[in-house]
DNA sequence: ACCTGAACACCGTTCAAGT
DNA sequence: ACCTGAACACCGTTCAAGT
């Protein structure tokens, strides 16, 4: 009863890492599109203007949002065990930074559309890096190692058919969808049949951490045999 | 001097098509944040409203740019030499596909924002899809196959480094960056020594033609041992 | 040092109105 | 049927001004 209800927050001063923080809040919550300068500040319990007192321009909060991720993501990495096996090493390292990622769904696509690679990101690529040459990869390799996984090294592919929501879908009208798309696109109707008549699974889901090892390993494997063969 | 100075293309009139066709030329010379409804109207000789009457909104813009896109590639896709060898016809056919994607560098950024594959696309890895099952490859394997390539099956991979723009960088100041980095991170300060001492090659350049088909041919190898394996 | 009000130049989009 | 003017609800950002 003594206590008002007041705006959230309005105690503690704003900061860098306060705007940051909040961004990277926001985007979780409700997407990058969530992010404007105006629904920060409202967040924050301020206005608008006032995040250009610590920050010059939104580019700026885009940047300092993945880098907020990367940071994250360099700890958890940091934490995953080493192993003699420099292809389990990388692979575990990789699939945990996919687990940090997969917390920032926003987080891929923003980083791809950043120019210059941060410092965060930078650190990670040369953790990534180390382990390939200790392993006994050129550096020739090596280069061409870090552009063969791009931004799987990271934990993600952009899923360019991006499968079934989640939104439970009706298996009749799938089926139906399927049988209309057979006449134009037979392969991929049949891929489709198949993939609705799997267990538990509706039209169109695939299990992407499965497809997301695949690839992974395919990757390192063929490396591996690179590496062999000197 | 009969004839007047007239806003430009003032006669035909305006169509889906016409909008279409205008908004990939003006991505294609100022990325994609040049197209706005109002500069595509401007373009057109047109008010912005006029657009609504052949378009239901921007979202709708952007998948239309995309299909004139796919069509352009499956049209060069077609005229793709067949080949006994499935990994020597489906690598051609992804290097022309490449080239076309090359020519409207907006494209795989907006690609991969559309939630819904459009017919253009099915069509595209339809055929794709097709080629893997007449080599030999399972369902399954098959639709692993479609993961793992991803956005490369279209001949693009988003680079994490954008690597070296095209303004040419004074090696001086490159040296000393790379010194600076050196501490840090000593892998990225070595391969960019290597790099930036390549002939021809200033710092951060790197082969994006070679790296593709690097990793290309990395995966298609994986899976054709994967196809002799059974 | 830190925050803000008013204002600007841009967006996409609606809707009633014009021809 | 096709196009438009006026208006709305949003953007990011500047700048002079407040405490």
């Amino acid at each position: 009863m003594a206590a008002r209800t007041e705006t959230p927050t309005p105690r503690i001063p704003l900061s860098r890492d306060r705007v940051l923080a909040t961004a990277v809040e926001l985007a979780d919550e409700g997407g990058i599109e969530a992010v404007t300068m105006r629904r920060l500040a409202q967040q924050l319990g301020v206005e608008a203007m006032s995040l250009y007192y610590h920050v010059a321009n939104k580019e700026e909060v885009l940047d300092g949002m993945i880098d907020v991720v990367m940071t994250e993501l360099n700890t958890a990495v940091a934490g995953s065990p080493t192993d003699s096996d420099w292809k389990a090493e990388v692979r575990k390292r990789i699939l945990t930074a996919r687990e940090v990622l997969l917390r920032h769904r926003w987080a891929p696509a923003v980083l791809e559309s950043r120019i210059n690679m941060s410092p965060s990101v930078m650190q990670y690529f040369d953790t990534i890096g180390s382990r390939f040459l200790t392993a006994g990869f050129s550096m020739d390799l090596t280069h061409h190692a870090m552009h063969a996984l791009g931004s799987r090294a990271l934990g993600f592919t952009q899923e360019l058919f991006d499968a079934g929501d989640d939104e439970e879908s009706d298996p009749e009208a799938d089926a139906e969808m399927i049988e209309q798309m057979a006449g134009q696109f037979p392969f991929l109707a049949e891929m489709a049949r198949q993939v609705s008549h799997d267990a538990d699974s509706t039209l169109g889901w695939c299990d992407d951490q499965f497809e997301f090892e695949f690839g992974l390993d395919l990757i390192l494997d063929g490396l591996d045999r690179k590496l062999q063969d000197g």
